[in-house]
DNA sequence: GCCAACGTTGGC
DNA sequence: GCCAACGTTGGC
């Protein structure tokens, strides 16, 4: 199968790329997701070896901070049964795993944040699914082309 | 802090 | 099934 090319959004206070590159492993358990739609690309499309662009959100500035990448298939996400938890679900199915996580491991932290505007700016990354007005999903799929583009950009960007 | 856009919930 | 109300996301 093709590797896959996906966006994943973090606000650094919370977990920045630079967290990633000192976690454990280089490696964090991307949970907490709990929109259906990103749910569905977590469980049923990623798999190890797809790369992420990593993108810093309600930041200053906010935009891509990093490349990552999968390295687990999806499991189940603890967080959904665990009630001590602030992504505790307590509708979530017992019997078969309402939310997934899955292993995002570090790869690149870019010089410098690439901004969102100058993505916005770019011809190349015109139908970008975060570009789109009112985009909120923080799971998303990235073309080929445009995950090269934005690698390109951030070797520019200084 | 403001507010537009979006997803979810729940009354009917 | 409709849709208003609400909570959340996230840029600015």
């Amino acid at each position: 199968m093709a590797i896959g090319y996906w966006l994943l959004k973090s606000e650094p206070d919370v977990f920045s790329i630079g967290d990633l590159e000192q976690a454990a492993g280089r490696t964090t358990d991307w949970g907490g997701v709990r929109n259906y739609q990103a749910r569905n690309f977590i469980r049923d499309q990623m798999k190890p070896g797809d790369k992420v662009l990593y993108y810093h959100s309600n930041a200053k500035p906010s935009g891509v901070a990093g490349l990552a990448e999968i390295t687990s298939a999806a499991y189940a996400d603890a967080t959904a049964s665990d009630p001590q938890s602030p992504y505790y679900d307590p509708d979530a199915n017992k019997s078969e795993p309402t939310w997934y996580a899955i292993d995002v491991t570090w790869m690149k932290t870019f010089p410098a944040v690439l901004p969102l505007e100058r993505l916005k700016a770019d011809p190349k990354l015109t139908g970008m699914e975060l570009l789109r007005k009112g985009s909120r999903l923080s799971v998303q799929p990235v073309s080929k082309a445009h995950y090269e583009r934005v690698v390109k950009l951030a070797a520019e960007v200084v």
